[in-house]
RNA sequence: GGCCCGAUAGCUCAGUGGUAGAGCCGCGGACUUUUAAUCCGUGGGUCCUGGGUUCGAUCCCCAGUCGGGCCA
């Protein structure tokens, strides 16, 4: 590979060369800074009153990355941004010690970040500006940032230079900064909430928790295949086994599916379980906690996403799957235990399946196609079929159902959670139907985890549990309707 | 996997079967309180890649690459 320096770049790097030639390093070992933009704005609010017009009698030091730059002769006008803001600065020919001028207005290019000393003092249209004393090159930038008041817009770009994409669009920034705060909050409510936070396997010699292909890998010295992680379920129910009564893991998942608006092959998960629950005290919690984030993040419990107002104030709405597909599409598909029949009813319903389609992925299909766009508001729908739901208990009495639960909010799914099933034998063969379904032409199954139902066989009390897409939540929250916006470097062809 | 859309200067975008355009940007100049500073002059291109049609292709056709959207 070369640097092939294009014609804007050739000319920086040849002012970069000539400050080197006279003595100045353009890429210096420390900054002097004294003060954040924010700091020095603030600073000089507070002494203002006692100035009576003057100038600030100190001088201090602000650094930053020159974001517009008017340069009028003997002075020169220039706004430096920090990680908390931006600050005018002024450069004024009389005010400069010797040389100083001259090396601003021939060296000094937008995007560089620079460093300047002297005194703060309010300009004739009212902003708080330092006039520079002296000032220092602390990078000097060798690519021309994006055009000043579009950024970079081409979302390629965006994505394969998120570095661009952040110093020249803050309001990026301020989506990135949601997501952060978003988990900030989730933490901060499950430790209040006395959960013990832990970590799990990413690399696991057997997959589980989800339906999902996984990343495969080998690792040389044990001689063995390892999977990257689709979810983390498995081990924090065995952590549960071990007694611990409260504990969450927000990590990682891997996925070797599709890439869209919805889905990346790396994205974050949080799950929790809580030991002697039901998945009606996880509803609760969750409801809770997402009603407690979205406050904490938003200031309101009410967001906007997709045109549409949300309101995630509790209690959310509690619809069943069965009466969900059956108020939207007429279908009961409990009337339809026949794959063939349940296949002919979606047919003449409008959803046309492959032939093959096992019984659980057509009631999936039809919660997508009828039920999931016309959720708005919070909701959870709840009971779902036993072959969906292979991890999950079934509800006392029922043979077909279990206890499991999907929030829903703008046509989104946020997460998943459920009753966990603890009965070891009865794990045993929902493992094994796993296989059958499999064999049948499945390939979204789970394997069986012998080592899992072991864990199961030692005791496990009965347990609620929980995942969220960490991604998703983040969607809603910063108003982005594509996952891509809420990762900080998704996945790109190469 | 199928269909549709996009790719042109560092950035944001126009445009045309016959020497490639603007604004920002850069460079040179004027300007000592500007806010997308202003004014004068000027520079910069593998028009995504490879084939084809044509006297001539950035443009039309085919294939591909990357990105986006819709569908499965």
């Amino acid at each position: 590979m070369t640097l092939d320096l294009n014609e804007q770049q050739q000319i920086r790097r040849g002012k970069l060369d000539e400050l080197r030639a006279g003595g100045i390093e353009p890429f210096p070992t420390r900054s002097e800074r004294s003060h954040t933009s924010a700091e020095a704005l603030a600073r000089f609010e507070e002494i203002e009153e006692g100035l009576e017009g003057s100038h600030d009698p100190e001088q201090i030091t602000v650094a930053g990355r020159v974001q517009t730059l008017r340069d009028m002769g003997r002075s020169i006008f220039s706004h430096l941004e920090d990680g908390h803001g931006q600050i005018q600065i002024y450069l004024r020919k009389n005010g400069m010690l010797e040389g100083d001028i001259t090396w601003f207005s021939d060296y000094v290019d937008r995007g560089d970040i620079i460093e300047a000393r002297g005194s703060l003092f309010r300009t004739r249209t009212g902003e708080v500006t330092l006039e520079v004393a002296h000032w220092t090159m602390l990078s000097k930038a060798v690519s021309p940032p994006p055009e000043k008041w579009h950024g970079l817009s081409d979302v390629e770009e965006r994505y394969r230079r998120r570095y661009v994409d952040l110093f020249s669009n803050p309001e990026v920034r301020e989506v990135f900064r949601t997501r952060t705060r978003m988990i900030s909050a989730v933490r901060a409510f499950l430790d209040r909430n006395e959960f013990l936070e832990v970590e799990t396997p990413t690399l696991q010699p057997l997959y589980g928790g989800a339906l999902a292909r996984p990343f495969t890998t080998f690792h040389n010295e044990l001689e063995q295949t390892l999977y990257l992680r689709i979810a983390d379920e498995l081990y924090l129910k065995r952590l549960i086994v071990g007694g611990f009564e409260r504990v969450y893991e927000i990590c990682k998942d891997f996925r070797n599916e599709g890439v869209d608006r919805n889905h990346q092959p790396e994205f974050t998960m949080l799950e929790f379980y809580i030991a002697y629950a039901d998945y009606e005290t996880v509803m609760a919690l969750v409801e809770e906690m997402v009603e407690e984030v979205t406050l904490a993040v938003k200031g309101t419990t009410e967001i906007e996403f997709d045109g549409q107002t949300v309101d995630f104030k509790t209690p959310w709405r509690r619809l069943s799957l069965a009466d969900a597909i059956f108020e939207e599409s007429g279908i009961d598909f409990n009337q339809h235990r026949d794959q063939q029949e349940l296949l002919a009813k979606a047919a003449e319903a409008g959803v046309k399946l492959p032939p093959d389609t096992p019984w659980p992925k057509i009631v999936d299909e039809l919660m997508k196609e009828f039920v999931r766009p016309k959720v708005s508001q919070p909701t959870f729908l709840v009971d779902y079929p036993v072959e969906l739901s292979p991890l999950a208990k079934r509800q006392a009495g029922s043979e077909l159902t279990v206890e499991r639960f999907q929030p829903m909010a703008a046509g989104i799914e946020l997460g998943n959670g459920y009753t966990e099933l603890n009965d070891p034998f009865d794990q045993y063969e929902r493992f094994q139907a796993q296989v059958a379904q499999r064999d049948a032409g499945d390939d979204e199954t789970m394997p069986i985890d012998i080592d899992y139902v072991e864990a199961l066989m030692y005791g496990m009390p009965p347990t609620g549990g929980f995942g969220l897409g960490i991604d998703r939540l983040a969607m809603m929250l910063a108003g982005q309707r594509s996952i891509r916006e809420v990762i900080l470097f998704p996945a790109m062809r190469s």
